[in-house]
DNA sequence: TTTAACTTTCAGAAGTTTCTGAAAATTGTA
DNA sequence: TACAATTTTCAGAAACTTCTGAAAGTTAAA
């Protein structure tokens, strides 16, 4: 197994920003090479490719089973254990996220509304309960906004994207007037499409 | 400075969850109290109620100030720092989300941007090309949707509470009467799931 | 059965991050 | 200016995480 620069880059920057998403840097690099790399792999040629040992993979791919991005193939007359990412982009994004909110969002929400049932005993415990009662509606807002986005199918997702960054306008036009032209003017970064070819 | 009950708990855990956010335990335990604790507090102040060291509370502002989260104050005739979480609960979650979007997304964006830029020199490159491109689309929309949810103020935050989850009712609203001709099949892939137990 | 092919586990090593506290630097007042 | 109050820095210690590789465990086929 040898990676091409490209795939090596693609790989070590997931390492590096992996830590970012949940996981540590070996598991965010067996996660990319399996996603960018269409045919399944096994444990040594992941252990060759990333050149860590054999153990290390056996954890990685125990703890991406536990995430629910990859999933185990059988080649026949073969008895190792082949993986491939679980699903399209948007599957892995859609389960990462889902996976994150169970694991930061939620016991969060737990918390402050268990600290929201007692009663303040003075002054100062009533401003920190206004506090965190505007800490947990906001939490929870994003919480059911996530959990609807999660909901999305791809098609769904596609509208979403052209809507760009239309999310204003939206706004506006299903809350009714709003005059109040903040002129807020969403630069859109254009994308170069260098391939020509649309992504699939 | 003697934290209540509820305060210990809220700051325990946002010490907890705040590596998550992007900062350490003491740092996110910083914050969490700065943002409930309504008056000012000095560095003393911070170090007794947290337990913690002098010179490390003294890392952790600048730390906090450098994601613009807290703000500094003076009380006359006193010469030491004051502090409190800079703005509302949104402010503060806002700038969160934008300073997490510059250090994370942003160099993603950037590498894939470059690696799309040259061509694949055989089949199994192209493939992955293709990957690439897909997984950039991907973080591209939602860059840009962060983009724009930071720049919402806080009436459009409150009105965005409102729809809830009404977010397909506004997808449908928005793509014209586009019949439900495409039944969503949500869930695609069962992994076999041996869900062991998180390793210890 | 037995054997060989394979996977998992886990103790300790290596690596990384966070924390402390004493010393250095900075600042405001007299 | 001198001094005291305060903040910052940073070397090393402590705490935590990740990784390795040998040994134990599992499984399929002969």
């Amino acid at each position: 197994m040898k990676l091409s620069n490209q795939a090596q880059a693609f790989v070590l920057h997931f390492g590096e920003m992996g830590s970012r998403w949940g996981f540590n840097r070996t598991v965010g690099q067996m996660f990319a090479l399996l996603t960018i790399h269409s045919e399944p792999l096994n444990a040594d040629q992941l252990a060759e490719a990333l050149k860590i040992s054999r153990g290390n993979v056996s954890m990685g791919l125990k703890e991406l089973q536990a995430w629910r991005l990859i999933e185990l193939h059988h080649q026949p007359g073969d008895r190792k254990d082949y993986f491939t990412a679980a699903g399209s982009i948007w599957d892995l994004a859609r389960t990462v996220f889902e996976e994150r909110r169970k694991r930061e969002l939620d016991p969060t929400l737990t918390l402050l509304r268990q600290l929201l049932l007692t009663d303040p005993r003075d002054e100062q415990e009533a401003q920190a309960q206004e506090k965190i009662q505007e800490v947990y509606s906001l939490l929870e807002m994003l919480d059911q906004f996530a959990n609807t986005l999660s909901k999305l199918d791809h098609k769904d997702l596609h509208k979403l994207m052209k809507l760009g960054s239309g999310l204003n306008k939206l706004l506006d036009l299903k809350a009714g007037v709003k005059a109040k032209a903040t002129t807020k003017t969403t630069n859109t970064t254009t994308t170069k499409s260098t391939t020509g070819k649309k992504a699939k």
